[in-house]
RNA sequence: GGGCCUGUAGCCUAGCCUGGAAGGGCGUCUGGCUUCUAACCAGAAGAUCCAGGGUUCGAAUCCCUGCAGGCCCGCCA
């Protein structure tokens, strides 16, 4: 992606810093994103050494560099000489750049990237908790897609191990078919097949059975423990699809375990000069590695030869590399060092391995989530709110949206709502879920940003004449000067986010863009002026990188509200 | 005990990688809908950037030491 204000930004520095050694004066650091203006000249590293005052200093390079006409204007400021550059002159260069089709977007790459997320066990609904998983994951795929790679999302079923086999024994035990929505129903199962296992010798022997037979590949115990998994995840799938995340392919633990992938493992990791034996069970010692203490064997087969998550995990990855050019893996933060023995074990038989995103967990007030406590708030349960909410928000200030129309604009709201509030944090950082925070629809909000759009869109619509007169103005409202920087901005904060991992800087840049067209659309009138033609360029423009970003979201822009 | 992460106005949050003017939002207070939709806009008040030390002309940012919170440390998953 060409960068116009790139390239302006390098040649005015290239001048100043000749300007600079012209006079003799210590070279002096520029900052290329200030508060005020395109550039900024620090003129403090200087004083010491003139014996000037850096206020003076600035004030005497602004004199100096004045003549320079690509330079609309300087400021100086504490020491700042805030430089703005002469957009004026760039502009049918910058319109072209805004209006293409693909702004922001970047060259298609020839990587395909598989992201694994959500991967929650299947034993009950999903809740808020949980929901960070897939609204992160798919956030990431839908930046990746758009910065050129080719994506693909995955959801790994652990369809064996004690969970998977205590909800079998469940539904088969303690059959249910109330509380409607399959993964409410059984999620009572599952619960009650918990509480034999803990408090019942004779079920916790069956599961315990159960286990050692999927471990073993015992194809019918696999069969019944795959199958109750895959019932529950019909539920859960029903509510990552309302939240608009549909992962594109299903990989079960269990097909390692037929598939002879485990047990390939196994046998390369035995090769390993790390590899050691303790009473039958083989581990890996990674002294050397540099982990001591209490992770220092890895552990990949139990004494009586069985396989463990971690080897599964191994073999699930280098499965997945079969399929794939990188892979990415969104965790919660309890995965870290489960994430880093994965790492080591796959290096150590040269294995290419995936990078990884954690989060922090989300907690309710009263504590951390606990289905035991009571204390859950279902992903179901919150998007019914947010849903309900929007509704009643459209219905306050809109009479005429009824029906259908209602219905679905609602839904785009509510969840849209749910989805930026959940990503517009950094996702290392740990938070209290509070229903207010969670249903804003204000400021720092997706109803915000969408309402900005619709506001373009209506604009739009305004425009009867065809064919405007192509004007660019001579001097540019700082209203329209700040749109137009923070909408040059928008490609390299994708590249940013994508590359850094760091998707939340998409939420806020699209405030930053909204918050700025909502100043210009109040300084600025488009509609039947004399630069009709050139504000319709910045509302088109507008609205698409708005569009853009929230699609990047997972969210639908409409075109009123 | 060890490891990883977090700590920024009453509340939420960006900035930390790559040192240079503490940025948003909620809430509070004031003002603005006969003029392209007020889910909006303008203005005000509100910050010892967890604490202490170090490096630097300059530290929220880098280094060290603490403190507080989260997560992890099984031949479980």
């Amino acid at each position: 992606m060409t960068d116009i204000i790139e390239k302006a930004r390098s040649k005015l520095k290239e001048i100043i810093i000749e300007e600079l050694s012209k006079l003799n004066w210590p070279e002096l650091p520029i900052n290329s994103d200030p508060p005020e203006g395109d550039l900024s000249v620090i003129c403090f590293p200087a004083a010491k050494e003139m014996k000037k005052a850096p206020e003076e200093i600035a004030t005497e390079l602004a004199e100096h560099l004045l003549k320079e006409t690509s330079i609309k204007e300087i400021e100086t400021v504490n020491g700042y000489c805030n430089i703005t550059i002469n957009w004026i002159e760039l502009m049918p260069e910058i319109l072209d750049e805004i209006s293409t089709e693909n702004f922001g977007r970047g060259e298609k790459k020839n990587k395909e990237i598989l992201i694994e997320h959500t991967s929650a066990n299947a034993t009950g609904p999903l809740h808020i908790g949980r929901a960070r998983n897939p609204i992160i994951g798919d956030t990431m795929a839908r930046l990746f897609d758009f910065s050129g790679y080719q994506v693909k999302t995955e959801y790994y079923v652990n369809d064996i191990g004690r969970q998977a086999c205590t909800l079998a024994y469940g539904i088969e035990n303690h059959p249910n078919e109330e509380g409607g929505k399959i993964d409410y129903q059984l999620v009572e199962c599952y619960k009650k097949g918990t509480a034999d296992l803990e408090e019942n010798e004779k079920a916790k022997k069956e599961i315990y059975d159960l286990m050692e037979e999927c471990e073993g590949g015992v194809e019918e115990s696999l069969t019944r423990v795959n199958g109750a998994s895959k019932k529950v995840l019909e539920g859960m799938k029903i509510s990552l699809d309302r939240l608009g995340v549909t992962p594109e392919i299903f990989t079960y633990e269990s097909e390692l375990i037929t598939s002879g992938a485990v047990q390939r493992v196994v046998t390369l990791l035995q090769k390993s000069s790390l590899c050691n034996e303790e009473e039958g069970a083989l581990y890996l010692d990674l002294e050397e590695k540099g982990i001591a203490g209490r992770n220092q064997k890895f552990f990949f087969t139990r004494k009586n030869g069985l396989s463990l998550y971690t080897t599964r995990d191994v073999a699930y990855h280098m499965n997945k590399f079969e399929r794939c050019d990188e892979a990415l893996n969104i965790l919660g933060e309890d995965h870290k060092l489960q994430g880093k023995l994965l790492t080591i074990a796959l290096q150590e038989i040269s294995q290419p391995v995936p990078k990884s995103m954690f989060y922090s967990f989300v907690s309710l007030p009263g504590g951390k989530m606990s289905t035991r406590a009571g204390r859950v708030v279902y992903l179901d349960e919150m998007m019914d709110e947010a849903v309900l909410l929007a509704k009643r928000e459209i219905e306050k200030r809109r009479k005429d949206i009824v029906g259908k129309s209602l219905e679905e604009l609602s839904e785009k709201i509510g969840i849209g709502a749910i989805r930026y509030n959940i990503i517009r944090i950094q996702s290392d950082k740990g938070f209290k879920f509070k229903w207010e925070e969670a249903l804003n629809f204000e400021g720092d909000s997706a109803p915000f940003v969408m309402y900005s759009h619709a506001r373009a869109a209506s604009i739009l619509k305004k425009i009867k004449r065809e064919n405007n007169e192509v004007v660019i103005p001579k001097e540019l409202h700082l209203s329209e000067l700040k749109l137009i920087r923070t909408l040059m901005k928008f490609p390299s904060i994708v590249t940013e986010a994508t590359e850094r991992m760091k998707p939340h800087k998409i939420p806020y840049y699209l405030q930053t863009l909204s918050s700025n067209f909502n100043k210009f659309y109040r300084d600025c009138p488009v509609v039947e002026t004399e630069y009709e033609w050139f504000r319709k360029e910045l509302v088109i423009s507008t609205k698409k990188v708005l569009f853009e970003g929230l699609e990047i979201l997972g969210i639908e822009a409409p075109e009123t509200m």
